[in-house]
DNA sequence: GGTGCCATGTAACGCGTTACATGATTAT
DNA sequence: ATAATCATGTAACGCGTTACATGGCACC
């Protein structure tokens, strides 16, 4: 996954890893918290697999930067990825769901408090994320992104009023 | 994660490997497709951990079964876990999102036709949702998860709109 | 003098994914 | 016959997370 971020990074420009942090976590626009050292990692795998290709390029007294840019297959994979279909899957991991279902399962904790927490949370939540989409700094596909976490979050919104309605205990 | 579901199944009752896949799927409704090796695992990590015992059932013919229940820490751990405040983070790492990022930035592919094939897959995944839900045999918590399941493939799709009219070259 | 930024990484761990292996029973 | 179900696991891989390590520069 993160990999072909890299590599679609890559394709607007060569960069080095620390360039491609930055480039990551502004076009992510914070979505995604990455400990640097994976992106050199990631970096590492693609050159060995022979994505990514790396020029040394000297600097006075700072460390040697690293400029890595797509070689031809990198090229054409990340193009193969690219215009392939996303496979599918709805994935509700996330520690909310499971846990009401957890509760529910084991029969121990208290649902309602759980939804009340969770709530306050996600209007948090909502409130930082539009924030930030007002921001002018961000760019188009990144806003389109944060469009989406918060038509996430609102649809999350939903779902605790339902699940709160449906795991009250009735008179 | 799946290691606080076990927890919580074992909670309901003490079971053996296999037993606990089956209660796992008709949990989640088939949300999370899960290989059964890795129940195993996780249920020895859980046992080196003293968060589960193991008693052994002998069986005639078949090979012993290995019933699982909670030790005491292991029912505190998972107690904890259940009322602790589930932490809030929007991640849209679905390969969708990203493809349509990583496009914008390497300037490479076509969205509208991801967004099309998208489109009608999660057209599909919302009419297998609907119809899981309106079975019968599903428990209310799982119903509950798929109701989520349906509204996140809601504002998915209206996310896909939104897409589409930005990414649309206007004349 | 300390904090933060630039720039590079390594090491260990967790945990999900995939594939493989075994062997008996029951249903088609 | 053979496929599915019951029941157990192992091995290898991918990849995200966390923490640690180094070292100079610029700014307050």
């Amino acid at each position: 996954m993160l990999k072909y971020l890299l590599l679609a990074l890559l394709a607007e420009r060569a960069r080095h890893g620390y360039e491609l942090k930055t480039a990551f976590e502004e076009l992510l626009g914070g979505t995604w918290p990455l400990n640097i050292g994976q992106i050199y990692t990631t970096l590492a795998r693609l050159e060995q697999d022979g994505l990514v290709e790396v020029r040394l390029v000297p600097q006075e007294l700072l460390p040697d930067r690293k400029v890595h840019a797509l070689t031809e297959t990198g090229t054409k994979e990340l193009e193969r990825w690219l215009t392939e279909d996303a496979d599918v899957q709805v994935r509700l991991r996330d520690d909310f769901y499971l846990k009401i279902l957890a509760q529910s399962a084991a029969g121990v904790g208290d649902p309602i408090a759980l939804i009340w927490g969770q709530r306050e949370a996600f209007f948090r939540a909502l409130a930082d994320l539009a924030g930030q989409r007002s921001s002018d700094t961000t760019r188009p596909a990144t806003a389109l992104l944060l469009d989406a976490a918060i038509l996430r979050v609102e649809a999350d919104l939903k779902w605790l009023d339902l699940a709160e309605q449906q795991l009250k205990p009735r008179p």
